[in-house]
DNA sequence: ACATTAAGTGATT
DNA sequence: AATCACTTAATGT
């Protein structure tokens, strides 16, 4: 396995941390729609994603699931992170939104470069920032902004994940997104629809 | 041609 | 913004 890791992390990392992951770490291919974490579920490793993306929500009671981020290339899952450190269950559930590849590291690993390794340091603190940071405004968009602002945010994640200004996607699955009803997207979508920020198809938005 | 699923819309709360 | 009830449009069999 030769994986490019100073790209990956985005800044230099050491010889010796490159070869302990390259030998310890479990390359893992993840299809779409696969399910890869469950609430309730206790982590063994912590995944650094390699290709693709990856889509972590948070459920709720009444079945539905709200979405919290999603995790692109050389990105971490803070909530696992967290999980792994206190030894605690999983609180989110995380479906591969395209097909992905990912690096797994088992957990012990991780305490012991925390020690050994600045550049791992240095990427598991990033990595929690940048979480966090993504967090923080999607707690914003939830409590401050109506319906219309968080679709507008919504389309525009969506967009930028896929690599793609086309979504193929149904009123109903961002309703579920949302945590709203389908009816309520339909309307908000012909709205945007109107003022040519998009157009609607069957199965298909187009950004513009 | 018929059934099924996605999307559009007015009225009501 | 949510829900109901209904219509219209697109697709599958």
């Amino acid at each position: 396995m030769d994986i490019a890791l100073n790209t990956l992390f985005g800044f230099p990392v050491e010889k010796e941390l490159a070869e302990e992951i390259n030998t310890t770490a479990k390359r893992v291919q993840v299809e779409q729609g696969e399910e890869m974490i469950r609430p309730g579920q206790s982590l063994k490793y912590m995944p650094i994603l390699i290709r693709g993306n990856i889509k972590v929500m948070r459920p709720h009671e009444n079945g539905g699931h709200l979405l919290l981020y999603h995790l692109e290339q050389g990105q971490t899952c803070s909530m696992t992170l967290n999980c792994c450190m206190a030894d605690a269950q999983s609180e989110i559930y995380a479906i591969a939104e395209t097909s992905t590849e990912l690096l797994m590291i088992p957990i012990h690993k991780m305490e012991e470069w925390m020690k050994k390794y600045h550049s791992w340091r240095k990427f598991i603190l990033n990595s929690y920032h940048s979480r966090m940071m993504e967090m923080l405004e999607s707690i914003d968009s939830i409590a401050f902004s109506h319906m219309d602002a968080r679709l507008e945010r919504y389309l525009s994640e969506k967009a930028h994940v896929q690599g793609k200004a086309q979504l193929s996607i149904t009123h109903q699955e961002i309703a579920e997104d949302l945590n709203t009803s389908r009816v309520v997207i339909s309307r908000l979508l012909k709205k945007m629809e109107s003022e040519q920020k998009i157009q609607l198809h069957r199965n298909l938005i187009q950004l513009l």
